[in-house]
DNA sequence: ATGGTAGTAAAACTA
């Protein structure tokens, strides 16, 4: 019987037309059979499709002039390809937010949450909200019993060990106990966090590094934002879930990185 | 306690 696996990574490109010099290469050296793109910062006409076709793959997305943006990068034929919530209050960026496909009889749902700004912004708001519609989609789109990924930004550190100096963290968007909150009971519908599956207890496993810090990576001052989430018969065969700081280490550097994790299928 | 950098796209805005 031949034994069949399924690897994915997620990252967050902060503008993927700069990023296509770690992007390409990375893909040629890691057989991924799904990469889950974030803020590709692009509009549809302007994306750059040809260099992922040309190098063997085929890629889904929808994004927005300068912000946002979502893509699905995949060697593998992509299915059921749909964008945003449907749910009839999408605005424009919900569908360059939130993009999903089937991949080899895999659910696929990679997302960009929004940020929120601050605790007193609307946007704020608008990112409970966001965790909350998410918990809808897959109740009425999925069942608990599918093989189903979700990944991408969350824009939340689930835990104190997921932020440096979380004591002062408390009132970050990311960090503030109503976010963790919301994403705790979105992710309550079924979904495990691979990278603590495998890694229960490891601190200073981050990534995503703010730009500002000077040697942020050395000096261990960063977030555990970007995540994939996995459901229990995926969980039951993961192998390896890691975080790849190799888009940090470039001539120019991302300040997100890849997240990757390995499963028997 | 503020600002630090980077991308987009053409002056701010977001993160």
């Amino acid at each position: 019987m031949r034994e069949e696996r399924f690897t994915l990574a997620t990252f967050n490109t902060n503008g993927i037309r700069a990023r296509l010099h770690i992007i390409l290469p990375w893909l040629a050296e890691n057989n991924v059979d799904c990469l889950c793109i974030q803020e590709t910062k692009v509009q549809d006409k302007d994306f750059p499709e040809e260099p992922f076709r040309e190098a063997g793959f085929r890629v889904i997305y929808k994004g927005q002039k300068a912000y946002n943006g979502v893509a699905v990068v995949s060697p593998h034929e992509m299915e059921n390809v749909q964008f945003g919530f449907d749910d009839g209050v999408d605005q424009p960026d919900d569908h360059a937010r939130l993009i999903r496909c089937t991949i080899q009889g895999i659910g696929i749902i990679n997302t960009y949450v929004p940020q929120g700004r601050a605790l007193d912004h609307p946007n704020f708001q608008k990112k409970l909200d966001w965790f909350a519609r998410l918990r809808e989609l897959f109740e009425k789109h999925y069942k608990k019993s599918d093989r189903l990924i979700w990944c991408g930004d969350m824009n939340v550190a689930p835990e104190p060990i997921d932020v440096y100096a979380p004591e002062k963290k408390l009132n970050h968007v990311c960090f503030h106990e109503t976010a963790r909150k919301a994403f705790k009971e979105c992710r309550g519908w079924g979904f495990s966090d691979c990278f603590r599956v495998l890694h229960p207890g490891e601190p200073d496993q981050y990534t995503f590094y703010d730009y500002r810090i000077p040697k942020a990576v050395e000096r261990k001052l960063g977030w555990r934002i970007d995540h994939i989430m996995a459901t229990r018969l995926l969980c039951k065969g993961i192998q390896d879930c890691s975080i790849d700081l190799e888009p940090r280490k470039r001539q120019k550097p991302s300040d997100h990185t890849f997240l990757m994790a390995d499963f028997l299928i």
